[in-house]
DNA sequence: TAGATTGTTAATCGATTAACAATC
DNA sequence: TAGATTGTTAATCGATTAACAATC
């Protein structure tokens, strides 16, 4: 059914692990799979691949599986992906220009398009073929360059406040790398992804 | 109760949020505080964070709430960061060197003690204070350090070749940044962590 | 056709939240 | 004591999985 109900959080993590392995496919010439066949690759229970893809439309063919190529388009319209969406990183530091490098990675027209820093020292010079801006300019940039998406790589005490210039200048999503909540009232969407906290999960495993 | 049932991922991942708050706390000399306030900063359902704590023992008080210093020692205990954890590094690429710099952070007794690359021209060089060594003495490096968790920053092609050598080395838990699935039969914890699925998972959220 | 595999329902499992007696 | 807050039970909510009719 081409209705879309309301989908969890679950699976919208779960979409990019099968676009990403359905790309692999496509690249060695692969015409069609099953849920079965990319379950056991991906350490997923096929019958939730089929129910995850189900909720968005009956993209597979009953006693064949899904089409490689007309799957990976379907995912990217869902994800958006098929669309050019601008990123903006604030934060210059070790991680902010590691990330920088990633544009390589981000084909799918994503694209980190600006990079802001509050330093005076940083202001101007060169990252991953970017001039970094100062924060000041940041709301200005953002309207300009159409960005939607912002990655925040400060310092845990400049993040809030960074993220509180981002909403304001109607950023719609963020993903934040420093080691603090983010909080805000406005319909945003604010992702954590926090490398203590996750070195710090993972030692509770341990033995 | 002191009894320890069955402790769910996503409980195990909220301990080190409570944890950096509490540490804000204890730096701004707050002795105690409730589960109110907790959730309140934290966007916690105050509920969840007395269900999540007494899973591992009382260690609140009735009409009071929990001792910050008291609290911080039980979730340090909890999550065995009470005792040193040595950390590998495996690739030294650009993400690699900033992890390699989260060492200044992972206060806690979790270090980063070794950096490990298969390029020839970045094997012998400087890191953070450490020299990066070959994948062919991982094995060896990671015995006599009694290395026990490992962060993998390498491209997706040599993640879970890497893995695999980590796993037979011994090592306990892996957080892996490289886009791609790790599988291993083994009894090893594995945290996938990818910038990219990340990122296109935010998208969804975009409008 | 016979075999394979989807889409979906129903069952199960697990996680979150509300409510409140116990008690500091 | 009166007010506050925990620990825990029960209710709710949501996510995963098994099973199978439909059908390619």
């Amino acid at each position: 059914m081409g209705k879309v109900p309301k989908i969890s959080e679950a699976v919208v993590r779960r979409l990019p692990i099968y676009l990403r392995y359905l790309t692999n496919l496509q690249e060695l010439q692969v015409k069609t799979v099953s849920s079965q066949q990319m379950g056991k690759t991906m350490d997923i229970n096929p019958a939730q691949i089929r129910k995850d893809l189900s909720a968005f439309g009956d993209f597979g063919k009953k006693g064949i599986g899904y089409d490689v190529d007309y799957l990976i388009e379907k995912i990217r319209h869902i994800l958006k992906l098929d669309q050019v969406i601008h990123v903006a990183l604030v934060g210059a530091g070790n991680l902010g220009q590691a990330i920088s490098n990633y544009n390589v990675y981000l084909k799918d027209n994503m694209k980190i398009v600006s990079i802001f820093d509050a330093d005076p020292q940083k202001i101007g010079k060169d990252l991953g073929g970017l001039v970094i801006e100062p924060i000041d300019k940041m709301e200005d940039i953002i309207k300009e360059k159409q960005i939607r998406m912002a990655i925040i790589t400060t310092p845990s005490s400049a993040a809030q406040e960074v993220a509180n210039k981002l909403i304001e200048a109607g950023i719609e999503a963020i993903l934040n790398f420093a080691p603090t909540t983010i909080r805000t009232e406005k319909e945003v969407k604010i992702d954590h992804n926090d490398l203590t906290s996750s070195l710090q999960s993972l030692a509770y495993y341990l033995n």
